[in-house]
DNA sequence: TTTCGTTACGTTAGTCGTAAAGATT
DNA sequence: AATCTTTACGACTAACGTAACGAAA
């Protein structure tokens, strides 16, 4: 019997539902149900009275839960008061990202965990056509944004990682059998347009307003997902930039990814609201900044070492 | 952080001792050293200073010791109070046996695990020169001996298993070329003596002291130990009679084990002390007599079934 | 040299998810 | 049919032991 036993029954113990349980604890109902089971199993005797309809405590299950309650709460305090003095910080962090570029920053997340094991680290879907959204809500404690982000109340960590831009381009388009394109060429093209607005700064940057000989670019349907960006091109409505993983992840048939020859990089980096900067916060980013000069550290050898020098070691907890 | 850790950490805040404390919990100092190496990872700080020669508190240590040891006993006292109310029954039940006898049993074990999982069974092994021994001063719950036992203090459960009785004897010996001898042959041989007394209707039944016809069975050295037979007989100086299974276990070169004409039948039983018979020792012989009808089952349909009657699954705990 | 704590590494047990099967309305 | 819990099964993680190493007396 473990603590994650005693916090599986006493959230069942509050909820009384199943699937509550394990939405809550981000479990599966079938891992709560083999909890219970299991501590039945040892006290000899049911806790809960359940029907499909309903789940309610036995007489027994009821002096569990208070017999339970409290030792378990101080014991959940007594880590939190040690951890707190400890200088090592717990809890839940969020991290946004719009689809596989969390993977890019994978080195940090794990350098990250083997010095915060106790931080558990969950993941959000950022959209592309609102990338700030979850930030302000507070939803993500840490969005991975590409650059440029210049806005009063968020700070912006140190980059993680470059892609290619490429031009997402549906294979009937009439650019499409191009092996690559300009900038110049999106005058010929009509633009996916974001259904939430985007800073004019950010949206210049990825998808300019003209192209460079001046002529402008036509905006086109606006779209509110990256599902959707991805459906709207598909049927070569319109066109839009994007990071070249997406060429990797998202290699649907009717879309065709195109390099661009002006050779833009997209940079990705961190951002967080600057008033609720946290400790967790602080220490994502100090990680990022380690991945970072260890990177420097190879660049600058030119050699590829065949031990890295890895300086944390993997959690193992 | 589970419930496993602190009891690690609260063990080693009492002993100040990675040894002892492995010792009590029944584990490698290494375990120890990595559990509590996990937890002043979370923390963020030493909970122990420590050198090869002392292990003291820090005063972080001292701290999340005060605040977790109040918790942890309510809710180690939760379960138990929960255990003994629901008819379930948890803690240690240590059994004894003579050498290989207790795999003899595994299936009786297996269904008392499945049904009392939180019990933890540990073994001892018994020496059949005192067979009662640690039964009476309580070193061991239950003992699986040989009968026949006829003691005031003891109860004896149900038969377990049956074994056939060998002859162990020096390859050296005059009757080891035979194939199988009879209790007659005991008349020119000399039989071990137990360096404890054994009660004599004991003795009678496995040495008996005279042969059919009437001619004595002389008695020989005075062995301590079930290793001190084997060596003992090893070199020739004596013989004794053993269960077929110690042919298995201990195939030494110089020792044979002849099959004995009369068909001498070997019993063992669970044995306990009837004035400290617990809810464990219940159980345990509720399992042997659950096994003993499925046996008398199977036997009583002549057939080996392709799945036989599991009335209980196995723990997975 | 001995005693004690730590590190490295391989094995195993138990957690957890997926999928499908019961049960109840 | 829809909703909810349980069972079956497989994958993977972390607990644990073994063995070797390192430091202190």
């Amino acid at each position: 019997m473990e603590l994650r036993d005693i916090e599986i029954f006493l959230t069942l113990a509050e909820e009384l539902h199943f699937g509550r349980t394990a939405d809550r604890l981000r479990l599966t109902t079938a891992r709560v149900s083999q909890s219970i089971k299991k501590q039945e199993r040892i006290i000899g005797a049911p806790l809960f009275d359940r029907t499909t309809r309903a789940v309610a405590l036995t007489q027994l299950g009821d002096r569990y839960r208070h017999n339970l309650s409290a030792g378990y709460r101080q014991i959940t305090e007594a880590i939190q008061d040690a951890v707190a003095h400890g200088g090592g910080i717990a809890g839940p962090l969020t991290l946004g990202g719009m689809g596989p570029q969390t993977l890019a920053v994978s080195r940090i997340i794990e350098v990250f965990q083997a010095r915060h094991p106790a931080v558990e680290i969950h993941y959000r879907e950022i959209q592309p056509t609102a990338p700030f959204q979850q930030l302000r809500s507070g939803q993500v404690d840490i969005a991975l944004l590409w650059l440029p982000v210049r806005e009063p109340d968020l700070t912006v960590g140190p980059v993680t990682h470059v892609s290619q831009a490429m031009l997402m381009i549906g294979a009937s388009h009439q650019l499409a059998g191009r092996t690559s394109v300009a900038i110049e060429d999106l005058g010929d093209c009509t633009v996916l347009t974001s259904a939430e607005e985007l800073p004019a700064y950010m949206e210049e940057a990825i998808n300019p307003f003209h192209t460079p000989t001046g002529r402008p670019i036509r905006r086109g349907p606006r779209v509110s997902s990256w599902h959707e960006e991805l459906s709207v091109v598909a049927t070569g409505k319109a066109v839009t930039i994007v990071a070249a993983e997406a060429a990797h992840f998202y290699p649907w048939p009717n879309i065709t990814y195109l390099p661009i020859e002006d050779g833009r990089l997209i940079q990705w980096a961190p951002v967080w609201r600057t008033a609720t900067e946290t400790e967790h916060i602080r220490a994502f980013r100090r990680a990022a900044q380690k991945v970072e000069s260890l990177d420097r550290g190879c660049l600058a050898n030119g050699t590829s070492l065949v031990n890295p020098p890895v300086a944390e070691r993997s959690p193992h907890l």
